[in-house]
DNA sequence: ATGAAAGCGCTAACAC
DNA sequence: GTGTTAGCGCTTTCAT
């Protein structure tokens, strides 16, 4: 079923069709009426690939997600799957499970077949993105690249406002659990560091932790050995491994020892009890990520090259007063 | 960067070029040397979009899940992207956002992209889906349709034992809360009442309830209200939803009620008590599914065009004796 | 407003 | 083993 059979059936050149699809105004009424109804019997659909290599674009964005298991990876997802949706462009995801190799390959795969990606906290070269963006607009996120247009979710001030909040609830002796190396751990360690220095605290900081359940269910008892009555971890699902083990052993949150997040992902109101945690604006994150990439494709210039989103502290049962 | 700037600078045909990529041993040593050697230097790549519209084959697989943020989803795609990678497919993620529509809309707009579509619990009427099995080679899962290949994950068996488990725990009244009409949910209402039948339990039924963590907080109220002892839930949302209600309310878990979800996603270990649920493979389904689906793509006629995959009850602490 | 013709970048017979 | 020739299905000048 190609266009020949629709120009054929209705008695007009291919050409002719082919405008009733991209360009309707540009044809007559009832030319348009017989294309269309001779497309309409023989369920003609045009052919995306095809249209693709004519148009030299492909009508689909790309996203490279870290884990796509990761609740907050799915929140930007979503988030940019719907403003994709809205613009009319289908939405390629890849996952590189959070191996650089194989994040930089996903890019590459997609780049050809895509009119934008995006680049989600990635972790590959600078170099390395740079090069990818030469090949096609890309945005990333939580990342700093020179000419490469960003969203980054500050939280070095709402981490800090989880110091203080620590600090007036009368925690003295507080811990950070550090994620992976990148731009958002960086953040939470800066935010926690000026607030502490402010403070007169000297926080602890363990890890690198992978950003897991898992990890916080074995960072647990190294918290407990440092001895600290507060702990801040790089993220929900981090804290939750806390919290688990806590319980576990128990140790009782937030009598004991109080407990902070980052990422505010559901999760946050799954677990009991329920989490403090900085809220990170992922889904503005991602519709703001997927209208830049829009724009950066039409080419509209003079465009922010940098949208800087900010966090909070969102207050729940898992802090509390300092054990006496 | 073409293949004919290729084939001038290496000086031999675009033909000869296109063979070194598509199968190298068709060529002369030495003469895929200095192709090779022009196609590094001019940092030449196939052009995806134009070797698919030749080939008429993509090299891309689809796949449309209900809800992208679900973690049951999450753990199909990744086991599928996994298994499309090791065939050399890239995968085409799309969600429908539990709307039907979105869902026939999705798959229609990857049909013509990719060689393969992977349906995951699709709620699209029989005809659509049969319909989209005419265009593109098509495996569903949790569903059954005449002529479509599919995986279903069976659980009658599993949840029988759930109630089983129950009845020995001397649980006597019991509540099942039913998901989302589907496969699924008809799995696990026939398991649960034939389980029931044999052990002269009749179990409350409430519900329907979206498969999410708020149904679960809403229903558990409803639940407390039908003066059971132990709650049967569709998936592990719920069943989250339920426990933290519960604490809320302060009903102890397992003391006062038991509580069993299905599908065993990572939050039934993370949450207090852990959850006892009936296990779903999942990661085995996705990689059932997608190579049934390669499979089929390839031609190979007499492969398998069901696959039954069984579950298993997984006992953990939200289940105890009955109350006395 | 419509058609003819020339590609988009690659692959696949078919020759040699 | 390599080149020539036709497309894949669509869009897009350029004529008319």
């Amino acid at each position: 079923m190609t266009i020949r059979d629709v120009a054929a059936r209705a008695g007009v050149s291919p050409a002719t069709v082919s405008r009733v699809f991209t360009q309707p105004d540009a044809v007559a009424p009832d030319t348009r009426r017989r294309v269309l109804d001779a497309a309409e019997e023989l369920r003609y659909r045009p052919h995306p690939v095809a249209r693709s290599l004519a148009r030299r674009r492909t009508g689909n964005l790309g996203i490279v997600v870290p884990d796509i298991a990761n609740s907050f990876s799915a929140m930007i997802i979503k988030a940019v799957q719907q403003e994709a949706r809205r613009a009319e462009y289908a939405l390629f995801v890849a996952a590189s499970e959070e191996v650089v190799d194989d994040e930089e390959r996903a890019a590459r795969a997609l780049a050809p077949q895509v009119d934008g990606l995006l680049l989600t906290s990635p972790h590959a070269s600078d170099a390395c993105l740079a090069e990818l963006a030469e090949l096609v607009p890309v945005v990333v996120t939580n990342r700093l690249v020179d000419d490469v247009p960003a969203v980054l979710t500050k939280c070095a001030e709402a981490t800090g406002h989880a110091v203080e909040h620590l600090h007036a609830l009368g925690h003295r002796d507080i811990a950070y659990l550090a994620g992976p190396d990148g731009y958002s751990n960086s953040q939470r360690i800066a935010g926690l560091r000026s607030a502490c220095d402010r403070l007169g605290l000297r926080p602890v900081v363990l890890g690198p932790f992978a950003a897991r359940f898992s990890s916080g269910v074995r960072a647990a008892d190294l918290v407990l050995a440092a001895g600290v009555t507060a702990v801040v971890a790089f993220n929900d699902d981090i804290a939750a491994g806390l919290l688990t083990r806590f319980a576990d052993r128990e140790v009782r949150v937030p009598d004991r020892i109080s407990v902070v997040g980052h990422d505010d992902t559901a999760l946050a109101e799954m677990v009991t009890p329920r989490l403090t945690t900085v809220h990170i604006p992922a889904g503005v994150a991602g519709v703001t990520a997927a209208q830049m990439l829009i724009t950066q494709i039409r080419g509209d210039n003079g465009s922010a090259r940098r949208s800087e989103l900010a966090s909070e502290l969102v207050v729940r049962g898992s802090t509390g007063p300092a054990p006496i």
